[in-house]
DNA sequence: ATAATAATACTCAGCACTGACTATATTGTT
DNA sequence: AACAATATAGTCAGTGCTGAGTATTATTAT
């Protein structure tokens, strides 16, 4: 994925150097993807060897110095294949929770409810940030990128609403056991 | 996760190899999780330089030798650990896809559209073969493990509907806006 | 004026994971 | 009896990722 959105967002924002390209990964990005300086690092020397990208080494008068990089024609071959490959995507979560539940015969029962209900409160807060965070960019976005912003928001809240949903229910069979 | 659910396991149906290990992985927890074969190498090493498990070298007269390990009382002890830390799980997804709707201006539209109706019919199927699998598993599982298989089950076919669901309104959307 | 803090820009060692490969044993086929 | 196919058991090199660390410049507090 990180190739792709560097790749991207080089094209769409311009040539930009490591720090920089965080920053506008973490603006454009944060609720979506958790990417680590370091790993952009990783990729940008990687697409550079790849020739996917070029760095010109900046050196002003005082920062240190700077590699800014730009998207080569082969780097912008390689976004449109990357882009053409998403278009098989798919989808095959894994839940740590999973293994709690799977051993939970080696627990004492009354341990999961507990956590279940504080569980709640954490996804109820996150869904609350989304939903003001969606507004918000609903309103400075252009008109024709609307509907594309909805949908990955969309993505995001059907599926912290799956889980509220999953839990609330699995506390009540839970519950239901105890009795 | 694989650390514990090798711990888990051993301790479950008793001493096991690498191979063996596997199989008993792809039986009970196909699937939701999918785990190869040298990762299950890299653990058992791992852990038993860790002593969290020994090895005993089994050399039968004929086939290869195997090490099988079993767990040591300091592998039950970080077994119960990674359970308790379990509890505080979190959910933070993140959708190749989001990927493909953000830079969707560099595509034609209606490619797309075609792409989400064959991933419509992709997930049906998924949907299919889970809710049958739990079927048959709620018939051999004994009465106590029920709730939570019901659980672990419930956990991915919420999530499996919710995106179904997301699909399909985003397609409509989208259709929306062709006209 | 000076020290402390934050921002900028990057490097590196080490971990988790897995595709591709090796090697032997067993079973099935002709 | 000979050969292929499959099952068993594991190794290894290479990739992706990131916590922790380095080094310089800018800002703020005192």
């Amino acid at each position: 994925m990180i190739p792709l959105y560097i790749l991207g967002l080089l094209q769409r924002f311009g040539p930009q150097h490591g720090y920089q390209l965080k920053k506008t990964i973490t603006e454009q990005l944060s609720d979506f993807t958790q990417i680590k300086l370091p790993t952009i690092y990783y990729h940008l020397d990687k697409m550079e060897a790849d020739n996917l990208l070029i760095a010109t080494s900046e050196k002003p008068g005082s920062r240190p110095a700077k590699r800014v990089y730009s998207v080569t024609d082969k780097g912008i071959q390689a976004f449109q294949e990357m882009l053409t490959n998403l278009l098989e995507f798919d989808y095959r979560p894994t839940f740590p929770s999973d293994g709690l539940f799977y051993f939970s015969d080696f627990f004492e029962s009354n341990t999961i409810s507990e956590n279940l209900n504080t569980y709640i409160k954490k996804l109820t807060k996150i869904i609350d940030h989304i939903e003001k965070h969606q507004k918000e960019t609903l309103e400075y976005v252009p008109t024709d990128a609307k509907i594309m912003v909805t949908i990955i928001f969309n993505h995001h809240l059907q599926h912290y609403y799956a889980e509220l949903n999953w839990v609330n229910t699995s506390l009540e069979q839970l519950n239901q056991k105890e009795q």
